[in-house]
RNA sequence: GGGCAGCUAGCUCAGUUGGUUAGAGCGCCACGUUCACACCGUGGAGGUCACAGGUUCGAGUCCUGUGCUGCCCA
């Protein structure tokens, strides 16, 4: 055969086995699993359309083919389910955004139907993109089953499971306070927002009391962080019982600072003396105006002039400010609870554009900004306005448009929690649903034990409907006689004398009941109500399909910790809702990737790398074996990026400095390059310098690795007996082989405990821990100590047969078991070793050839009695001794090439496991054995050292660098010396003798004669080497 | 304010139930290209395991506290 590449060509393998699999659909799965086969079965988290895939996606995504490809090859029927999510508000946001730049005109310029469509165009492109690069990535996903959140099955589901929760009179309609995102015009939900810390203001503004009675305060002062709210104002709060409140405040205090280290105390003594002052200064104030709250007294309103009550209420903090506030039931959530506490009514002063409202007077029609300002001018000018502070705010944004929040009035669509959540909540505390790190479950619960309800409208035109008509003026009856001999559909009374109807037909049906016209609801729902959905309803629900009693519930969720509460709860929320049953069994958590400032990559940061230029420059097995080594346990993971220079590929660290910048100048070769930043012509014109990690270049050089070991292995077998390499040998049963030579039974134990530490890694979700392994079994022990081994071996005519043998089912065994985490490398070289080895038998296969595709080759499950400890143990001897020629040579300076003769001092049981690995040490460390056993004796001033009880005598004569040598013991002495003191300390300590284990204490007592016998034989050694060197040459 | 996590070599991270001289990759130093692989080989340097107490014969590991960093929830 012809000789392959000296490097593994990424680029062609993927290619190849891209088509490979496409050709042979290893990915898709029937539902009909053989007689006791088990399944399998991954849904996506879907990535959403709105843009390309980053980092993260491949992180998640690896980690879920390598679950699917294990179990596939472990025979399970595996399903892994891909698809997109069409995520409401962001795409719409983009979309409009893009609309608005490019051609200057908004969503209502277009109307809705346009808007979808051009979204829907959107989405067409990026659910390719999206899916290719999951192809790229070599996601084994089923291609056949694609989904997507708003496609036709999805959208069924949704209607269906709506108005099952509709009908169980869990939909319900009402006023709210949300989260209002003035530039999108849409509700959003909590979790949509984010605070930024801000600078602002605190605006302490004067109320006049209406009438004031004599000694009573003339007026009271309120402070704010936005004033122009003040025009929705319908009461001033004081606390009811200011004196017990302030008792209540001072203990907290006096008990902090009971707790407090020396150095806080003052700051406490502080706070104590300020809260005497203000018991002193206020109080008095503040217990009148509670009483004066209790009688019903006013307060007038400045600027609007109206006049609202004074309140007694516990929002109300006497310690705070001057112990009075404002109430604006309608645009704070704090003031709205007050506000139905104290029976008050709501002024909503703002339009859901953000700009004011009528019900605000004067000040109508102006946006907020503008607003607060004419009020603060407005206030100042009548004297109304008291003091202004400088003051730092957390002020909410909207995730989506990066907009400050409103809090804001309006009509919601809520999905009532307090029934639904708590089968969610048992199916996780009693164990069904399995949260992996344990950890993570704690967030779960706690989330979900506050049974919020859910807010599920979005005003927004891209979505799911959502399946309600509202009609008024009409009886009950009439609804009832209208959807006469329907099922779909069901109703409740909308509070205002009409009536909801809700289908879960996309098209209700009916026009008009009792002559009055049906409306539909022009908002969307949540995308997080169809992603909820997405296990069962991706699998056909509501329909009792074969795939869904096959493929429902599925095995495991991989998803990240951040949609922890957001999507995997509302999953399980609504798979026991709509089936009964739990959607997956397992749910694991995978770190987020951070840059090297330990910040969130994020394409508006620039710190993020493209996972397509690491798979061009690298290859997705290199992605992949990054990813895979980067899931640990831990939360987070660091990953400093760098750019590469596209004309040197100079490698410049990413920093805060040099990340925004659209063009970078490369400090070795001094050519420019360009970012994503890149917008003017001069600077696109620039060729671009991908951002890359060298944490994947790990990845990249073991493929290398491993593609020339494969090199190796087939130069070799070229001369093999009609390509078989195991004549005269049953390797169809792992049972029937039984390996002779000492390497041959040392390399089966490694791997069969290899095999068995990477199947229980991959079980038990430690992805980085099987991949370790496998990278140090394959580079370490494989290639560096085994294939090494096998050099002198297969020059022998003898014993040729026997490594090949052991070469060819170690690297075939080794592939099975990377194949997971390295599909493309594993697969390139099974179908190289399938055309030189056609009908190899594996004890794998039980006595079948080779699979077509190793992606359904069989799972490597060798025999525990393969495992050999003693062997392993011994052969660990063989190697210490390799390592201490080694040492002495290159301590020596002993030139590469030149042969030097040693002679090794050993027991008889060392002799005997040495003997047959001479020819491999004389190769291996490029030396002449000229003795081995006990009585064996070095040449005069030999360099020595003694590992594992065996002497290496190094014969160098005339090479010896004394002074080299000398150092060399000198240190040896002095870690001896400081090993037996720390061990005779231990052994003399009377507690460690009587309280620790015996066998510990008698190991430490051997391991205490080996270091002393050590440290005579070096202290001999130096000896001799300086009469040597006293002694004329 | 509540919760979770992290702090181990220059960098990024492992370190199972407490027990030899605390490991890996990258980087660094020295040497080495007829030999599967320079995307490589051989050897080496480099650590007060954040800090302070405690438990224990023995602590990177268990407990308490402190500091710093990040995230989540209010």
């Amino acid at each position: 055969m012809h000789e392959l590449p000296k490097h593994y060509d990424h680029r062609a393998a993927q290619e190849r086995c891209g088509t490979l699999w496409d050709t042979l659909r290893t990915w898709h799965a029937e539902p009909v699993p053989a007689p006791g086969q088990r399944v399998f079965s991954i849904v996506i988290p879907p990535p959403n359309v709105t843009g390309a895939l980053h980092l993260g996606h491949a992180l998640n995504n690896t980690l879920q083919d390598v679950l699917v490809r294990t179990r596939r090859m472990q025979g399970c029927l595996t399903m892994w389910m891909p698809g997109t999510d069409h995520a409401g508000i962001a795409t719409q946001a983009v979309v409009e955004k893009r609309l608005l730049e490019e051609e200057k005109l908004s969503r209502h310029d277009l109307g809705r139907d346009r808007l979808v469509q051009r979204i829907w165009a959107w989405k067409e492109q990026y659910e390719k993109r999206i899916l290719g690069q999951l192809r790229d990535l070599g996601a084994s996903c089923d291609w056949d089953r694609t989904r997507f959140t708003l496609d036709e099955r999805c959208g069924r589901a949704v209607r269906e499971a709506f108005l099952r929760l509709f009908r169980r009179g869990l939909v319900h309609r009402g006023k709210r306070l949300v989260n209002w995102d003035t530039y999108l015009q849409t509700a959003i939900s909590d979790d949509e927002v984010f605070h930024e810390t801000v600078k602002g203001h605190f605006w302490h503004i004067r109320y006049d009391v209406v009438d004031p009675r004599p000694g009573e305060p003339t007026s009271v002062v309120v402070a704010t962080t936005r004033p122009e709210t003040l025009l929705g104002d319908t009461a001033v709060a004081v606390h009811p019982a200011p004196a017990a409140a302030l008792d209540e405040a001072e203990r907290a205090l006096r008990a902090r600072r009971a707790e407090a280290a020396a150095k806080d105390q003052a700051a406490f003594d502080a706070e104590l003396a300020a809260l005497a002052d203000r018991r002193r200064d206020l109080l008095p104030q503040l217990e009148r105006l509670a009483v004066m709250a209790r009688d019903g007294r006013r307060v007038r309103l400045p600027l609007a002039g109206r006049v609202i009550p004074l309140v007694a209420d516990e929002w109300a903090k006497p310690e705070l400010g001057s112990g009075c506030v404002k109430i604006t039931p309608a645009h704070d959530h704090n003031d709205y609870d007050v506000g139905k506490r104290q029976g008050l009514p709501l002024v909503n002063i703002l339009e859901p554009d953000g700009r004011l409202a009528a019900t605000a007077g004067a000040y109508a029609g102006l946006t907020i900004a503008l607003a607060r300002t004419k009020v603060v001018a407005d206030l100042e000018a009548l004297g109304h306005l008291v003091s202004v502070e400088d003051r730092v705010i957390e002020l909410a944004h909207s995730d989506r448009s990066k907009t400050p929040i409103e809090p804001f009035l309006a009509d919601q669509w809520f999905i009532r929690m307090a029934e639904l959540a708590q089968p969610a909540l048992d199916a996780v505390t009693n164990g069904a649903v399995r949260i992996v790190p344990e950890r993570y479950a704690r967030s779960y619960v706690d989330w979900l034990s506050e049974k919020r309800d859910w807010p599920v409208g979005r005003q927004l035109w891209w979505g799911h409907r959502i399946p309600i008509w509202q009609v008024s003026g009409v009886t009950e009856a009439d609804v009832a006689a209208a959807c006469a001999g329907r099922d779909d559909v069901a109703w409740q009374p909308d509070g205002a004398g009409g009536f909801f109807v809700c289908s879960s037909r996309e098209a209700l049906g009916i026009e008009r009941v009792a002559g009055r016209e049906l409306v539909q609801e022009p908002d969307v729902l949540d995308t997080w109500f169809s992603s909820a959905l997405w296990p069962h309803s991706t699998l056909g629900w509501p329909e009792e399909t074969a795939e869904l009693a096959c493929f429902y519930p599925t095995s495991t969720l991989v998803t990240s910790r951040d949609i922890l509460t957001l999507w995997v709860a509302r999953m399980v929320i609504m798979g026991l809702f709509d089936t009964g049953k739990i959607p997956f069994s397992t749910v694991v958590i995978h770190p987020k990737i951070l840059d090297r400032y330990g910040e969130t990559m994020s394409k508006s940061k620039g710190n993020g790398v493209d996972p397509l230029d690491v798979i061009d420059l690298l290859g997705a097995d290199a992605l992949r074996f990054g990813m895979v080594s980067m899931a640990t346990e831990t939360q987070d993971v660091r990953m400093p990026v760098m750019f590469q220079c596209p004309a040197c590929d100079a490698r410049i660290d990413q920093t805060t400095a040099n990340r925004m910048q659209a063009r970078i100048d490369c400090p070795r070769c001094a050519k420019p390059f360009r970012t994503q930043w890149a917008r003017t012509e001069v600077d696109l014109a620039l060729p671009r310098g991908p951002a890359v990690s060298e944490k994947f270049e790990a990845g990249r050089n073991f493929s290398n690795k491993l593609w020339n070991a494969t090199r190796f292995v087939l130069m070799n077998l070229a001369d093999a007996d009609g390509g078989n390499p195991f004549p005269g040998d049953d390797w169809s049963r792992p049972g029937a082989f039984v390996p002779d030579a000492v390497e041959d039974r040392w390399l089966a134990s490694r791997l069969a405990s290899v095999s068995r530490a990477v199947t229980a890694a991959i079980d038990e979700a430690h992805f980085a821990e099987a991949g370790r392994l496998l990278y140090a079994f394959a580079w370490d022990e494989f290639c560096s100590a085994y294939l090494e081994l096998c050099k002198s071996r297969l020059a022998d005519p003898a014993t040729r047969d026997r490594a090949r043998a052991m070469l060819v089912v170690a690297l075939d065994t080794i592939l099975r078991l990377l194949h997971p985490i390295m599909p493309f490398l594993t697969e390139e070289i099974w179908q190289y070793l399938r055309t030189a080895l056609p009908t190899r038998k594996l004890p794998w296969d039980g006595g079948a050839a080779p699979a077509e595709s190793i992606m359904v080759a069989t799972w490597p499950e060798p025999p525990v009695a393969w495992i050999d400890e003693a062997t392993e143990a011994r052969f660990g001897t063989f190697l210490a001794v390799l390592g201490g020629i080694r040492e002495i040579r290159a301590r020596q300076n002993v030139p590469p090439r030149t042969k030097v003769p040693v002679a090794l001092r050993t027991g008889r049981d060392t002799a005997a496991l040495l003997a047959p690995l001479t020819g491999a040490l004389e190769s291996m460390a490029t030396v002449q054995l000229t003795g081995l056993g006990p009585e064996v004796t070095g040449a005069p001033g030999a360099a020595t050292a003694t590992v594992e009880g065996c002497d290496i005598l190094v014969d160098l004569a005339e090479l010896v660098d004394v002074e080299a040598e000398t150092a060399r013991l000198d240190k040896e002495i002095e870690a001896c010396t400081k090993s037996i003191a720390g061990k005779r300390a231990m052994l003399e300590n009377a507690g460690f003798v009587s309280r620790a284990k015996p066998e510990k204490v008698a190991e430490e007592r051997a391991r205490l004669a080996e270091v002393e016998e050590k440290l005579a034989k070096a202290t001999g050694a130096r000896a001799a080497l300086a009469s040597l060197a006293a002694r004329p040459r």
